[in-house]
DNA sequence: CTCGTATGTGGAGCCGGTTCCACTTACGAC
DNA sequence: GTCGTAAGTGGAACCGGCTCCACATACGAG
């Protein structure tokens, strides 16, 4: 199935997927007992298996997550095609935050996969970097949002908003410090 | 010394004092050891003790690095005098990012302060917010900014700022990131 | 087939956070 | 002064994250 990671011994594919599947389970689960120990058991490895695989609770989290990260990074090309470029940022932007917001564990690893700079846990910051990306320079190219600020902020912008809105449900707050950003987006 | 807290026992007044001291001590340690334990043992009380005062590791920061927060909080008052008001905000938020991001064991912290609802953290987090709205209407009346967004709202972009740049040593972030909320409050 | 080794594995153990509870003590009432 | 009790205390114990290392095993070379 999952096919992550080059050349594996065939054991430890095995064990790496069952892993990512009791992940999977523990964290859509609502009492969520998301402690690694719980996930190893589960999977029915040891927790040092699971430490080698993904060698920081983010590396998990990244690798369960992938693919509905990837959906919601794709969503940017639906979005373009139904709305003016800025509107389809702007809409974007609130489906980030509620993913972020809503999917168990994930807020915690966002600054993680953000700032990720080596690894394998680039590949969902470099999709949404792209999806932010296309939006922005189609903007741009409206003239609706400005041409000067990179795809890099936008994204760091919308994770600030995303991580300080995480604590309590403030979700009207996160509504107002994106449209703050999106402002401060538009050419003068 | 220190008189946080009505009514306690003289005891507890001077463990509390105690606390604090080594609390101050540890967090301005280079190779910090933060551990409440080490904090705890240093001031010569047991864990317990230290938990019944500051309930979160929060609570202990705040009441740390308090009188460093009024001084913070009461430099807007001088940037006021020699500024623009505009500039005095986006002056003094690089003070504030700067602070935090220097202060040991602070950024951590942050998301805990600035949501403060109960309790006694509130006392920086309502320090800090009038801060931002003294230079905020001062702004406002001279319109150089929007006079629509709440002081709080500016705060907690600041605070998001702050947050997503913490991690890896990405001051140039903040900057970038903090003109950006700048140029959103801007009237248009 | 067999065998050496790179690859992979489990769990014990350490650390810091946090809770709980049996014990101690300050201090106001008398 | 003495005494009852509310307030305060210490540390054992539990939990989750994370590391380390002695042991196991897949699998390609021969």
């Amino acid at each position: 199935m999952t096919n992550t990671g080059r050349s594996l011994r065939a054991d430890a594919q095995e064990n790496q997927d069952r892993i990512l599947e009791a992940a999977a389970r523990a964290f859509s689960r609502p009492g969520a007992d998301t402690s690694l120990k719980a996930i190893a058991k589960e999977a029915g490895v040891g927790i040092a298996t699971l430490y080698r695989r993904f060698p920081a609770r983010e590396d998990l989290v990244e690798a369960t997550y992938r693919s509905e990260t990837e959906r919601l990074a794709a969503s940017a090309a639906d979005l373009l095609a139904e709305l003016a470029p800025d509107a389809a940022l702007r809409a974007w932007m609130d489906r980030f935050v509620d993913y972020m917001l809503t999917k168990n564990g994930m807020a915690e690893a966002l600054p993680g996969i953000l700032a990720a700079r080596e690894g394998l846990r680039t590949h969902s910051r470099d999709l949404l970097r792209a999806a932010i990306e296309r939006m922005l320079t189609a903007a741009a190219e409206a003239g609706t949002l400005r041409a000067d600020v990179p795809a890099d902020d936008v994204m760091m912008a919308i994770g600030g908003v995303t991580l300080i809105s995480d604590h309590e449900d403030q979700r009207e707050l996160a509504t107002r410090l994106l449209d703050l950003v999106v402002a401060g987006l538009r050419p003068r």
